[in-house]
DNA sequence: GACTATTCCATGCACATGCATCTAATGTCT
DNA sequence: AGACATTAGATGCATGTGCATGGAATAGTC
């Protein structure tokens, strides 16, 4: 049973070059106000994506980025759509996606079709059970989200 | 080369049972604000942990986790530190955490001692050139945090 | 002092992910 | 039509991570 989480995904922006010199007064110790949000930011994602892992998985069999894939499906009125379309909507490689698709298939919960206007796209379309655990999990996962997304957090930026 | 990034760890939080029903207006394609929330993190942190990795990656040869590790460590006055210490202000596990140290003792930019007081606890100091590629690569570090930290996402959270 | 429980860290293992690459289909030239 | 470039998606592989466990040292109990 995975219960970490992680996810990232090269989405190539631009680089503009904006130079910003550390203040003369900065010492070791002193933390700039773009390092604490970064922290902040850090620790409120390994928070929540622990937490909505943990309780997806154990409340019903779905990692994160299966439930995401299925809730980004169930949100569409023809709940389908191509493997490229997906992957704009969600931060992941193709090829995790891929395996991500590949997982949800095996377990019954979207099929994969070839696309008849452009057979090199493959379109993945939601079943009914699939519907049905995206319907089941959305509660569990608007509670995680509402417990935590503004808590305090447990584990923060102190310069230890 | 590891280009990615992502961490996550079990840290043990309250779990008060807010309930919160779902309106009943809410129809399928509309995502509540808590969502939204949750989108646009997933999306920050799959942005800046991208580019953070690649960055260091390929301007100091070190990973976000390994930079990480060297910067709380060169924060503190005597530059060193017990592994659980580390352990409380990164999110990692603390399997992770303990290979990570092991990538920076082999790469020379720590050193594990044994801790005299506690001869269970290992105490991670910095060495000399741990301290400079940390000094080093800061800059990279902050130049990115601020080119993207509060700039427009380019993956967004729309509903596809 | 002997025994047990607990804490600290390392490691075996399983697994999800990203990268590079491959195949197939489509598009673009000439 | 033929040749080359591009795009969609799947897969081999290397790697980082979490979980479970193990060994060693410490703390607590009697």
């Amino acid at each position: 049973m995975r219960l970490h989480r992680l996810r990232m995904h090269d989405n190539v922006a631009s680089m503009t070059a904006t130079k910003v010199s550390a203040g003369p007064g900065e010492t070791r110790a002193d933390v700039s106000t773009d390092v604490r949000e970064w922290r902040e930011l850090l620790a409120r994602h390994a928070d929540l994506t622990c937490a909505l892992d943990r309780a997806l998985q154990t409340d019903h069999s779905l990692g994160m980025s299966e439930y995401e894939v299925l809730e980004r499906l169930a949100e569409l009125p023809e709940q389908s759509a191509k493997v490229a379309t997906i992957a704009k909507s969600v931060h992941l490689s193709q090829s995790a996606l891929s395996r991500v698709i590949g997982r949800l298939e095996t377990a019954g919960l979207v099929e994969r079709h070839m696309c008849p206007e452009d057979r090199r796209a493959v379109n993945v379309r939601l079943t009914e059970e699939g519907l049905l655990r995206q319907t089941e999990a959305q509660p569990t996962q608007r509670r995680v989200l509402a417990e935590r997304l503004h808590a305090p957090l447990v584990k923060s930026c102190q310069p230890l």
